[in-house]
DNA sequence: TAGTGGTCTAGACCACCAT
DNA sequence: TGGTGGTCTAGACCACTAT
């Protein structure tokens, strides 16, 4: 009994999983193939169609697989990860090549990036926003505007930015005029807050049905949620952004003095 | 037709996810509470049980629920995230408290932490760790140490460090040594290379089926994974630790200047 | 129109857990 | 031993895509 006899009773479902992954990472099934259709595992396979299901479900689940409706299941493309990290709030960036960060990157990847304001308005802020931004929980406290940012013209990341009214009262920050989003940061200077630290907390999680529409995600593909604070020389907090990136499509890559 | 009555042909599943869902957030099933079993599910709405499992699957994938074979389904505790950032490596914490920052950060939650190292040997490196502390990927250029974070006896997170054999080669670094993790910095410290600054980089993914395993993880949770590379004052790397972390139970928050 | 994935039914047996 | 989730069968109809 060696280790390869762990699985006395692998059920088919997971058999054939293993076996249509193999293929995958093998190069039998390159990104883009199709796989066979799950009325033809069944058959070649002698097993009912919903296991076969199953089968394809658990590759999908492990985001080697997306399905589509009416056309059949196909092999991942694994993309190419965009990286961004702190240079995202360079002056020296923006102020060197004219572009926003987001765009700088896809750029550079041979990629056509694209960003739009999606919706701009005075809203009540949710609590952990307002506790970072020490303004209110319960009046319209805050500017929030919604950017979607496109690569090749699929969305690959929602931000929410939330700027207190007191700040953005009167500018262009509070109405959508002129203002490609990498442009933000100059606004911000020009109201005399230069961002000069940056706090970025991360999690993950699973989007929801929501979430998964807007972004186009298939399955097995979660979230990276960053929620980003801006501060001032003074460490004061002047605006905080809220990241929904593809985790398949964007990373992180921070370097950072370690405050000994 | 109101914004409500969108889905006209909402699938019964995804009708009896809802309702559960609705039972979740508003309080009527609190964390730990057991979802009524599948068959009861069936039997209640007048639905297959395969039907009403789907509903139930729904809701573990997106982290709502775990299943748990031969006891019921059960609605999910969401845990407190445990925070961890740049501090981590700080000489500071490690001075002042004796303790490693996982070690600080989880009793200050008033939970009990437990690090062991499971696993250490010289090895031949993959090719993003190579590339990263500039060794040779094709002989045994590196030491791999293992370790397994717990909170309250549930494991957490996974760290593997590799650190060059040139560095680590005739001290406790390449042994198992009488080294509580925390202390690693130090025996750094010994060998001539101070932590001054650290990349990090941060993807998600859904674990492997081992992954979910080892870390016991329920369904609906991605992996938080963290390449750190530890650089010294002159920016050399010396050591590379890949952590993978629970998503639900993990998160990471850096406050860093902007390079402007 | 033919083929695909999406959903559903009404059963069945197995593996696991508590009593 | 009885109840639970895990897996499976052999069908069925619907929704979507391509031709």
């Amino acid at each position: 009994m060696g280790v390869t006899s762990r699985h006395v009773h692998e059920p088919a479902s997971r058999r054939l999983a293993n076996e249509l992954r193999g293929q995958i990472v093998g190069g039998d099934l390159s990104p883009g193939d199709r796989l066979p259709s799950e009325r033809t595992l069944a058959e070649t396979h002698g097993i009912a169609r919903n296991t076969a299901r199953e089968a394809v479900r658990l590759l999908t689940d492990e985001g080697l697989v997306t399905a589509e409706h009416g056309r059949g299941a196909f092999v991942r493309a694994q993309p190419r990860l965009l990286r961004f990290g702190q240079h995202r709030y360079s002056r020296k960036v923006r102020e060197e090549t004219g572009l926003s960060p987001f765009h700088a990157e896809v750029i550079a990847q041979g990629l056509t990036p694209n960003a739009v304001l999606d919706r701009i308005g005075r809203v009540q802020p949710p609590t952990h926003v307002a506790e970072r931004l020490d303004v209110s929980p319960r009046t319209k406290s805050v500017v929030e505007r919604v950017n979607w940012y496109f690569v090749d013209g699929e969305p690959v990341q929602i931000g929410t930015t939330y700027i207190p009214w007191k700040i953005a009262e009167g500018t262009e920050l509070a109405t959508g005029d002129n203002l490609g989003s990498g442009d933000l940061y100059a606004r911000f200077e020009d109201q005399g807050y230069a961002i000069t630290y940056t706090r970025e907390e991360v999690t993950a999680r699973m989007p929801t049905r929501d979430e998964a529409r807007d972004l186009r995600m298939p399955g097995g593909v979660p979230l990276l949620v960053v929620t980003h604070t801006g501060l001032d020389a003074q460490r004061r907090p002047f605006e905080l952004t809220e990241f929904k990136m593809r985790a398949d499509h964007s990373g992180l890559d921070y370097t950072m003095k370690v405050d000994n």
